[in-house]
DNA sequence: TGGTTACGTAACCGTCAAGGTACATAAGAG
DNA sequence: CTCTTATGTACCTTGACGGTTACGTAACCA
């Protein structure tokens, strides 16, 4: 999870996931979307990587990317030891309205 | 939501959150629990202020210390964005766990 | 075989972040 | 007032990070 909250603070890499969360996508894809040349898309992806938030496979010259999520369920594991202190305060703030809100908690 | 992440990167002050989530604080009682001199506590703390992370009040000398969860829950929120995909793999490691065991998932 | 495509890595550079020491300041305490 | 306590800020150094260009390489293609 160190890793991966390390990886999420960098803006080009959350566009790479959010990217990612539509479907597997090779380098080249990635790199036309971002402002940034490929290399730097490669070095984001290594980062991806031993953050285990992506895996590859490949496909003749091509390596395509997908995500896996995994991390991500971990830092929502983490936050969840403030997830009642924040909905205490939302509750506080508008207690009627923030009814339908929590049916989304998982096991957790 | 982009500063919060930012600060959650760092060890440091995830350790600062941690603490801060059972209670008010002071600085010194911080930097009491960290392996880094007052003067790093206190720029992390600038870093969680500015992040919205955390709120202060001065009592005397003293400045105390609050944690204010709302850019979690701003977390919280984008990660919504991946939560089913992972529920997803989740699941599906969950019936493979149940087929095995022979038991039956109850419906959600 | 030689060329092209798709990607990674190396080397380099500028910037930023995190740590420490020294100093400034504000509030009580005497 | 002066001294002490509690904290922030200035300044410096070091190391990590993000970006670029140049280059290496594997796989397909003519």
């Amino acid at each position: 999870m160190e890793a991966a909250l390390r990886a999420l603070a960098d803006e080009s890499r959350r566009t790479m996931l959010e990217t990612l969360s539509r479907g597997p996508v090779t380098v080249g894809e990635l790199a036309a979307l971002l402002p940034i040349a490929r290399p730097g898309v490669s070095r984001h992806l290594r980062v991806l990587r031993e953050a285990g938030l992506v895996e590859v496979r490949q496909d003749a010259q091509r390596r395509i990317y997908t995500l896996r999520p995994e991390p991500l369920a971990e830092i929502d594991e983490w936050l969840g030891r403030y997830r009642t202190l924040w909905e205490q305060r939302l509750d506080a703030l508008h207690t009627e309205i923030a009814r339908g809100k929590r049916q989304r908690r998982s096991t957790r």
